[in-house]
DNA sequence: ATGGGGGCCTGCCGGC
DNA sequence: TGCCGGCAGGCCCCCA
């Protein structure tokens, strides 16, 4: 689920019962997700209200009045889920607790948000807001794709002489932060490039061009998952959850979609992770 | 420095 | 029905 449209989608379904509101109560039921949780994690939340809710790449960073600063990644298979009636407005009863409920935030303004994540791919630090930039995690990040930071020399200068797959080359929070696999595949197809090539070895112009197709990309993952998120309260308050169609990811065996192609789709397995694309049109 | 592969976990699905 | 292999939207860490 969670790339960078996936977060955010959660991050603007949490910001309305969140922000702004206390935190009377943490339950962590374990000691960890992927790494131990920080020493003292549900005194240093409880009694404290989230001044502001942000995402920076696929973490959710959540400002406490405190001066600490909560991140929260869902890793592979985190999940958010609210229930209770913050806003007035039927969500849905708390829900009985289920496997892998493992850390809740109980609100003053009588939101419940569930912390599920079966896999325990994710993560949860506090750190002092000031110093985020130095947290391990967020350090090396590269640019928001979305963010004016993100721009056509930027990518071009960081594919200069890689020798990797351009699928890798995306893939590395380092050069651009908030691509996954999907996004990466649906990348690739939209700009006629093949995961296989090396990234060293496309032209500036066609790496430049890549740029506003990133942009495209998430943009419109993010709107689709905004459009989903209108109704959620109706649903059973789980966020995260979006149908999106996809023109590659997935599609194996399948007709490619680009217009006037003949293709058909293709998996391939590079360092560990599947790989889509169209072999006819993608070069 | 760079690139590749292993490993962390659980759940699900298809095949036998 | 049960077991097994393969697969999954992430990312750190170790090795060459």
């Amino acid at each position: 689920m969670p790339e960078l449209p996936e977060v955010e989608t959660v991050r603007r379904g949490l910001a309305p019962v969140m922000e702004g509101v206390e935190i009377s109560r943490a339950d962590v039921n374990r000691p960890d997700l992927r790494w131990p949780f920080p020493t003292r994690m549900a005194e240093r939340l409880t009694g404290q209200r989230v001044e502001r809710l942000r995402r920076r790449s696929k973490y959710v960073l959540a400002d406490l009045s405190s001066g600490e600063t909560l991140l929260i990644h869902l890793g592979m298979s985190g999940r958010m889920l609210i229930s209770g009636d913050p806003l007035g407005q039927f969500v849905h009863e708390h829900p009985a607790a289920e496997k892998h409920d493992h850390v809740v935030f109980h609100m003053e303004n009588g939101a419940r948000i569930t912390f599920n994540d079966p896999r325990r791919f994710g993560a949860m630090d506090l750190m002092e807001t000031a110093r985020e930039s130095e947290h391990k995690l967020l350090a090396a990040l590269g640019p928001e794709p979305l963010s004016n930071d993100f721009y056509d020399k930027i990518l071009v200068e960081a594919f200069k002489d890689r020798n990797t797959p351009v699928k890798s080359a995306l893939l590395d929070q380092r050069i651009v932060a908030g691509l996954g696999n999907i996004y990466v595949c649906e990348t690739l197809f939209r700009a006629g490039i093949s995961p296989k090539r090396k990234a060293g070895r496309i032209a500036a112009a066609r790496v430049a061009a890549m740029v506003p197709i990133i942009r495209d990309v998430l943009s419109e993952a993010i709107d689709a998952g905004g459009s989903s998120l209108k109704d959620f309260r109706q649903a059973d308050g789980e966020l995260g959850y979006f149908q999106h169609s996809f023109d590659v990811y997935g599609r194996e065996s399948e007709p490619c979609k680009r217009e006037g192609c003949e293709g058909i789709i293709a998996r391939v397995v590079q360092s560990g992770r599947s790989s889509f694309y169209c072999p006819q049109c993608q070069r």
